[in-house]
DNA sequence: TATAATTAACTAATCAGTTGGTTAATGAGG
DNA sequence: CCTCATTAACCAACTGATTAGTTAATTATA
């Protein structure tokens, strides 16, 4: 009856403590995530979150860094060989589309942070934030230059393409219950690549000239 | 040197915590905000919050009701003397951006309770939001049966038009930091008026048939 | 054996909510 | 108009639970 004896593996424990943060993070925001629970679900003691990553402030930029560069890498590696803007801006709500729905602590964790004004929002975090916006940004201007988009406000287009995916993303659960009581129209049967499909149809509509 | 003795007045003093919550609950978020620090800001004793509204969920719900119950009841004044869709529409979009920014607890206390899967949403503010959805679709659904608009899917639709302004409302201080640091256009400079224009014009030409 | 990984047990602060009591306003009877 | 009882409004001080973070000792591994 010895107890079952763990193996020490340092890069396992403080991945795992990574993985089980973005979790617990993205569900419960950053104030109603207790380390003694995270250590919990990690089955470690819960001095090892801070003997990995300092403060729970550490750990949530630790979560951050890691899920904003996950998603701006696989834009830029989806993108990689297309030169046409219109297609270019189509891959790019394809590609966030797909992996907000399959990564569903970015739209959660992003939306949390937009929603207040920044005021104690980690600079990693506004880093990049602003980084993904500029890639975006700078498809609709080469769009522009070369005729294809017109009247382009770029941070109002932004915010409705990824506003809306993030939305569509968390609220998935509330609109499928939304539907169950009131038996409204909320989209709640519908799937990622349908509503990236519309929103794309759409926005192309709105940016093509006359 | 006695001390200033205060006036009792219940209304008062309830209408004063409701006040405040309004403004802590919207900017910290539910579980950062503390019942010790809102009493200090009423200049109340925190056993009175208690006295009032019972728990702070309790509390929290009274503002949500307070908040949702504002904007919908504005909206449904705004729109009284209309009748055509586009019309409607146009009010409903320019009613809810001027509302957003002049009550900017509204976008974040939404954004915010949005963010997660609304697991722990309260039943009061999942039952305003459905309303507030309805009377969009509907005015959407009617001007399909006109013909003004065409191959709408409601919710995303909805999404585009009050995701977009809510981010809007809540990142314009980021956004005003960002044109700074990097000089990218972030709209910085835009008011609630361009914008709700710019997203007017552009909904009706994704809506509106070839 | 040296050091990296792990732990139990702790601290000090903060939290929502309670308790038991103290004032201030109110209304009725003299 | 005054007085006294009733009650609504208010508060200081508390409870018990939970929090982030620390420490000092203990394993496992190289």
């Amino acid at each position: 009856m010895t107890k079952p004896m763990k193996k020490r593996d340092a890069k396992k424990s403080k991945k795992l403590i990574l993985d089980c943060a973005i979790k617990l993070f993205s569900t419960n925001g950053y104030s109603s995530t207790s380390m003694e629970e995270l250590a919990k679900m990690c089955d470690l003691n819960k001095a090892m979150i801070f003997y990995y990553y300092k403060t729970k402030q550490g750990l949530y930029e630790a979560v951050i860094i890691q899920i904003l560069d996950e998603i701006y890498a696989t834009i830029i590696k989806e993108n990689a060989d297309i030169s046409k803007p219109m297609e270019e801006l189509e891959s790019f709500i394809k590609t966030y589309a797909l992996f907000a729905c399959s990564h569903s602590y970015l739209p959660s964790l992003l939306l949390r942070e937009l929603s207040d004004s920044g005021a104690k929002m980690p600079k990693t975090l506004f880093f990049h934030m602003r980084k993904l916006y500029i890639l975006f940004a700078s498809i609709l201007d080469r769009g522009v230059k070369k005729g294809c988009f017109e009247d382009v406000i770029p941070m109002i287009v932004y915010f409705m393409v990824v506003g809306t995916l993030n939305l569509m993303v968390t609220t998935k659960p509330l609109r499928i219950k939304a539907h169950e009581i009131d038996g409204i129209d909320t989209c709640s049967t519908c799937d990622m690549d349908e509503i990236s499909e519309y929103l794309i149809k759409k926005i192309k509509k709105m940016l093509k000239e006359k």
